[in-house]
DNA sequence: AATTTTACCAAGCAACTGCTTGCTAAAAAT
DNA sequence: ATTTTTAGCAAGCAGTTGCTTGGTAAAATT
């Protein structure tokens, strides 16, 4: 089909129209990309993916009403890579801190007995990047992944379902030891799905600009879950 | 402004036009209104509130698409609706939860060391009775009130958040007795938010069709909370 | 210098949205 | 027997939606 039929013979003959366009640098060259993933992560956050038009998305970033599906070919997958972009931030967040402590640890020859101890400061580690995850203000991504859920396709849900256990295959081992030696009551799987209820609740009622402390999130939950 | 303008002559003549009238007996008396809120609590608990159309809605309960405007004066009014008629039935519930539970405790006078067993206790039926507000099959309502909070009017919200205080506000002594008595080692205000996560979240992963058993939840919940 | 690629814009289409209007048959009230 | 009320239906309006198409200036490549 001949699409000057769709255009009438004013705006032809005006040519070229329209806003003056941007340079590539004013573009700040190639992560437009991650622009439309970040303003899409917050809108979605604040008004929910089917209530964001894709829109809303393209003046969020100063693009007109096309020109998100130059680099996403549909609306959902930007949905999709949003959830995988903060997927893959978060476990990749998760391995630094732990790897952190592992080596803070292993310096000081723990003695057997402190092995509670030890256990027990894993999970305090996990628990308070968990919260840093979900509640740092810049971050947006996870919280739409925990509440989008059902409108990706199946085969992207599977996919997210992947990660999310790679994120939470590091928890298991530190639950288990925790519920061998006691000081964990509850059964480990059922425990899993309880104190993420709790912890991705907070998206819920944290209000981050009442400048509410993170550590003491941490110490309550702790003791809450473990008993001090 | 004269509707027959709108309407092309054929049609006119046809009249009495369209698919046969329901008599009021077929149309099963007065609660079709019920019928419209449950088919929409159905709906946006399985596509969301934005995800659902009003004729969605009017197709389930086999009325046609401008029909629902009948009975409420908006999509929003509906959502509402099925909100307060959910919070409704989980408070009532909960009193009638309650008072049998006061009940066959006062008859078997409890002597004073008893009173840490009788809050255990307490907490154990709150619990359970919130798993069933929350799961049971039938009830889509909750579920919705928990996930679709943002398309309310802010009135409409303080209104609800006045009616989960009421729900809460048997749960707060109940904790208070416990964290006092030293049951209860997380700070009861933050205890509050956590455990309301941890039950709340279970409608995401809760599967009723698998047949689990809301009292293992339940002891399993004690014992992550309270430690046995 | 000529070509190709990148990153958009302008325009618009078809489908769908919430909601309104004018009307009507059956039931209830008078 | 007449009027009024109830519970809808049929049609459609105005706005919004996701997405496509044809074109193009600037940058990169050849």
């Amino acid at each position: 089909m001949n699409a000057v039929l769709n255009l009438n013979p004013a705006d032809v003959a005006t040519r070229p129209r329209g806003r003056p366009r941007k340079t590539l640098e004013e573009r700040e060259d190639g992560n437009r990309k991650s622009d439309l993933i970040a303003a899409a992560a917050k809108l979605f956050r604040q008004k929910g993916f089917d209530a964001t038009s894709t829109r809303d998305i393209a003046a969020a970033v100063g693009m007109r009403s096309g020109s998100p599906f130059y680099h996403f070919k549909s609306k959902g997958d930007l949905l999709y890579a949003v959830m995988a972009e903060g997927m893959r931030a978060a476990i990749e967040k998760q391995q630094v801190t732990l790897q952190n402590t592992h080596i803070s640890l292993s310096n000081k020859e723990q003695p057997r007995q402190e092995i509670r101890r030890l256990q027990h400061h894993l999970l305090h580690v996990l628990i308070l990047n968990h919260f840093e995850v979900l509640l740092s203000p810049e971050s947006d991504f996870i919280p739409v992944m925990l509440y989008e859920w059902r409108s990706l396709t199946p085969l992207q849900q599977s996919t997210m379902a992947t990660l999310q256990r790679e994120y939470e295959a590091v928890w298991l081992p530190v639950l288990e030891a925790l519920f061998a030696s006691g000081q964990l009551k509850c059964p480990v799987k059922l425990a899993r799905l309880l104190i993420f209820g709790a912890l991705n609740w907070s998206v819920q009622w944290f209000d981050a600009s009442k400048g509410a402390n993170l550590d003491e999130l941490t110490d309550g939950a702790m003791a809450l879950f473990i008993g001090e």
